[in-house]
DNA sequence: GTCTATACTTCGATAGAC
DNA sequence: GTCTATCGAAGTATAGAC
């Protein structure tokens, strides 16, 4: 049974030519957006001819597919360590407040509206993500002694997510009114619920 | 001094046909996304030839242009006619919970990224757009005695656009995880503001 | 103001030689 | 695994008739 259709052959997925392939479709997409990546300028990107990009994918879908899927792969990794360590709330906000990962996430979520294979992609990740940072986020809160009735971890989750998605999507474009005294208060914040995490251990007297 | 350049005419900018265009631009750039608004499949959405978009607009971009200024345009004055009224934390929340507010934000900070003339007129807007909430929300606060030293208006409106454009960003993705819980924590959060706004002016006994 | 006709570019994709 | 050659479709934009 290999091979119903008379589709044709496709490289390994293992190629290093593969590999420089979606390296340059990346770096096409985070400095110039989605519209950029084209077969002919990934291929002159990648000092390759363009017709690899359809001998190594089948369509260009399927090579924004693997844009995808190879960084939120090595996201998920890296939260998945971080979450292993012991995690403050600090660590998690600097872990959302990488401005490439915004950009990155503008130029999916674009995409994502109109290819319903990426579309699917993107949302799966977005539940594991989702998941993985509410596990950590629910022991920094606990340890910063926050209770969970005044302010739910989720809650408390997709307020950073969506205040650090906003600066760095704004300051994306030159916008920074408010920014900075935001950006300290976030930080006085933070100070004072990890000095109330080390000094109140055992209860107040 | 009427033109130095042997530039080609361009229609009136009060046409009927052209704030046709517009609709049409406008209505492919939500369905679709930016990179389905082309001149051919404008000219198709609208009923009328291809041509007429160059015949009314310099380039695509002044298209995207006018699209983005005219949204933006009747948006302002709808924030500021309201910001006229009595003006509650609720009212700002909905207004941007609008999800085509959303969507429409997405398309053109993707479009900004590359397009300089785009770019600054989505700048210019939103520092506006910024400035008119800004008042509304430091308002809002005030009348619900929110002291600005624990919560500074700058960013409860940073918080608050951050929040509602990623639910609305997620649910246009099919990602619901925590937010059922997220919009009844904000709900209950503001029937209590408002209570307290209503129960005690004049202060505690 | 709207049309036909058209120039030129770039796109995704495939076939087949090497 | 990489190349040449090539298709057909779609993109922006212009010129000029009506």
């Amino acid at each position: 049974m290999a091979g119903t259709s008379p589709a044709r052959r496709i490289g390994a997925p293992d190629s290093k030519t593969r590999a420089r392939l979606v390296d340059a479709a990346e770096q096409l997409l985070l400095d110039e957006g989605y519209a950029a990546v084209t077969s002919r300028r990934v291929g002159a990107k990648a000092g390759l001819k363009p017709q690899l990009v359809h001998y190594y994918f089948q369509s260009m879908d399927d090579l924004f597919t693997e844009v995808f899927r190879r960084r939120a792969e090595e996201n998920l990794t890296r939260v998945e360590r971080i979450l292993a360590g012991g995690v403050t709330l600090r660590t998690l906000w600097e872990l959302n407040s990488d401005p490439r990962g915004t950009i990155f996430s503008i130029e999916f979520v674009a995409l994502a509206k109109h290819h319903k294979a990426i579309r699917a992609e993107v949302a799966r990740y977005a539940e594991r993500y989702r998941a993985a940072q509410l596990r950590a986020i629910t022991a920094a809160l606990e340890a910063s002694r926050v209770p969970g009735g005044q302010l739910p971890p989720v809650v408390a989750l997709l307020l950073m997510t969506g205040l650090s998605q906003v600066l760095s999507l704004e300051e994306a474009l030159g916008i920074e009114a408010g920014h900075e005294e935001t950006v300290a208060f976030v930080a006085e914040l933070m100070e004072r619920l990890e000095t109330a995490d080390r000094s109140t251990d055992g209860g107040p007297p």
